[in-house]
DNA sequence: AGATGTGAATGAGTTCACAGCT
DNA sequence: AGCTGTGAACTCATTCACATCT
């Protein structure tokens, strides 16, 4: 029986998806602040910033240790330090995108390096015309060579763009190149083994969603 | 006291967001299966297919009525016309995208027309050097002309895609312009009127996500 | 006083188990 | 027999209320 790592080297317990999200939000409201000089903070605050109730944000925040000062709040730096590690946003995240269409590279052309931790590193695509082409700072690559790239780069984390068909078995190709962090863009359920973290950008989702909101305004 | 419509010409009850995230899926998997000329299909079939419990899967369509067949299935175009008809997909849903840099000339690129029921209908930016020229079959507008632009077009959703500073702006004016549906792809969370139905698509979040569970495995 | 941290209560969402139809 | 539809059990998430610290 495989016996869970008792020491974490710090103590980021259980966090549910849903809390890593509100953390993430919690994180760049907390970077906006400090860029206003604002040093001290406290859950009624960010409560009203993003209508969120003061209870849930401060159990978000003790879920990471005794973070704030009672009486007087949260500490920003402190907070965001505490954040930047949780994620390891303090070194910078390798990304490469597979599918170089025109989100692909729109994508990578987006995270090109000055957008915070994360950086598009590689751009890969199958169709020859494309490999070689420069993409802002990068020059296409074929898929073949993912494995390479990969190792050469470090890269940890994979966008895949590429269209529904080929969605498969691309996202097997990388998984087989070392990445185990992958967001999809392409509208499919990926068969994928649970060690991998994947998680789907499906717009046809929301935008049926709001297609559907839309839909019921209209009988009102 | 606002009384709520009594008689919706449809019974479609409350539906949770994350039921009807799970009936897009639903969707999706049904026109696959149509294709492949599948015409009864069970619960635990689509459990299957998609990694749900047959129970959810079931409550889930007996809460659009008896879809179904005890003993049979559901039956496939049956299901299909139910749910086209929820989401109002037998129209054509008209979008306009509201900047029209990388990610919005992808975007509007990507759904001009062939993808489905929703059609990119107009890009609007503020940039003078984008206004006029084509992306596609569109031609870039002035922001100013938007509420020209919604009233002509009839669109009802709209995606946001312009920079973090410009968001909260852009976001106002297409509201003002008779925009009730958003899909925001700008890393802020909008400060919108409750009527209002807004949904965020925001890759730092997930990218976020994904570092931290790439950290995780890292510490094992 | 003022704001945090947290156990208890509530609520939403999912699973279970089975009755009921074909 | 097989599979749907659904009330009851259960789990997870959020809110409430309050003890605790500055």
């Amino acid at each position: 029986m495989p016996q869970k790592p008792p020491k974490p080297t710090v103590p980021s317990p259980d966090v549910s998806p849903l809390q890593l999200n509100r953390i993430s939000i919690y994180l760049r409201c907390l970077n906006r602040l400090q860029e206003e000089g604002v040093e001290q903070v406290s859950s009624k605050v960010l409560a009203a910033r993003f209508n969120l109730s003061a209870p849930l944000i401060r159990k978000d925040l003790a879920q990471f240790g005794e973070l704030g000062i009672r009486g007087h709040g949260y500490d920003v730096g402190k907070l965001i330090d505490r954040f930047v590690e949780l994620f390891g946003l303090d070194r910078e995240q390798k990304v490469i995108v597979v599918g170089m269409g025109k989100l692909g590279s729109a994508l990578a052309d987006h995270f090109d390096g000055s957008h915070g931790a994360f950086r598009v590193v590689a751009g890969l695509d199958t169709d020859p015309e494309k490999i070689g082409s420069s993409i802002g700072l990068l020059v296409v690559q074929p898929i073949q060579d993912i494995e390479t790239v990969v190792k050469q780069t470090g890269a940890e984390i994979g966008l895949l763009t590429v269209p529904r068909a080929s969605a498969q078995d691309s996202f097997e190709r990388m998984v087989a190149a070392g990445i185990r962090s992958v967001l999809n863009f392409a509208p499919v359920r990926l068969d994928a083994d649970p060690s991998i973290h994947l998680r789907n950008v499906d717009l046809r989702i929301h935008l049926e969603e709001l297609a559907f909101f839309a839909q019921s305004d209209r009988q009102e």
